[in-house]
DNA sequence: GGTGAAAGAGTGTGGAC
DNA sequence: GTCCACACTCTTTCACC
């Protein structure tokens, strides 16, 4: 993992569908070579898999919030069911702080989140919720090597 | 954007290297049609773009938080500066609710952290913060079609 | 949306530093 | 152990039905 590494990295971050041969010239390294690093870095799981991203509008995910949950107890594993469950759900973190566990949810509208809230409050394990609807997002690119 | 799309949303998702050829079978529709249809949702906006998913662990990015930000009136372009700036921060909301705009922070340890609070303290947009720092993630997927 | 063909990329092998 | 040069196979992607 020298900086060679990294620039492969940054590259493939910003467009996958990169030819081998147009990333080693700019590296000044054959595409074989290229190719080299590149298998390594999947193989050390460095680069865990290629993916494409999505636009949330273009799939009616118009609504956004960060949902920060507090359990009755240690209650990660019913958490995670549901959370897993429910497509809506992208991210649930436990957490610490005054909060057990902080969820990211993608909804079409609001009404998408309540019903979430719903499935959770069943449970029986929530004691209470605190959701903070996202008005508009600055910033959201993934880590940067 | 039918049923058909969705599937390849799905298969591009998991795995972006997927052979059209592959995929097509996959759908039962040739190549080249299944290929129109990759092109269009790009074209569409869609698909935004083709990336690697990198390991945290292996950048040496151990430590992860959510920062919550209260500023002092409106000051979300001063937050967003230091933000971007800061390779650290993977995302910026501007929410509704007590906070401002909360954070996902991504470090090598706690240290990271409090250079990055330092920072946007500094700015003397920000009245105050409150971080949750992330014990455990229990799912981090993307957007599913 | 399917078919066939061209241009070009991905990916092994062998050899040199 | 890492990099380069060559070559072969398969994919991408075009024009046409």
């Amino acid at each position: 993992m020298d900086s060679f590494d990294r620039k492969i990295l940054g590259l493939l971050r910003e467009d996958a569908t990169r030819t081998y041969a147009d990333m080693a010239s700019h590296l000044h390294l054959s595409p074989p070579a290229l190719h080299d690093r590149v298998k390594k870095l999947k193989a050390k799981g460095v680069i865990k898999r290629t993916t494409v991203e999505l636009d949330p509008q273009a799939l009616d995910r118009h609504f956004c919030a960060f949902v920060h949950v507090e359990t009755e107890g240690y209650a990660k594993d019913i958490l995670k069911e549901v959370a897993e469950a429910d497509p809506a759900v992208e991210e649930m973190h436990g957490v610490a702080g005054s909060s057990s566990a902080i969820l990211k949810v993608r909804t079409h509208d609001a009404a998408g989140l309540e019903e979430l809230l719903r499935r959770l409050f069943e449970t029986g394990a929530v004691r209470r919720t605190e959701s903070f609807v996202v008005l508009r997002t600055y910033l959201e690119r993934g880590i940067s090597p």
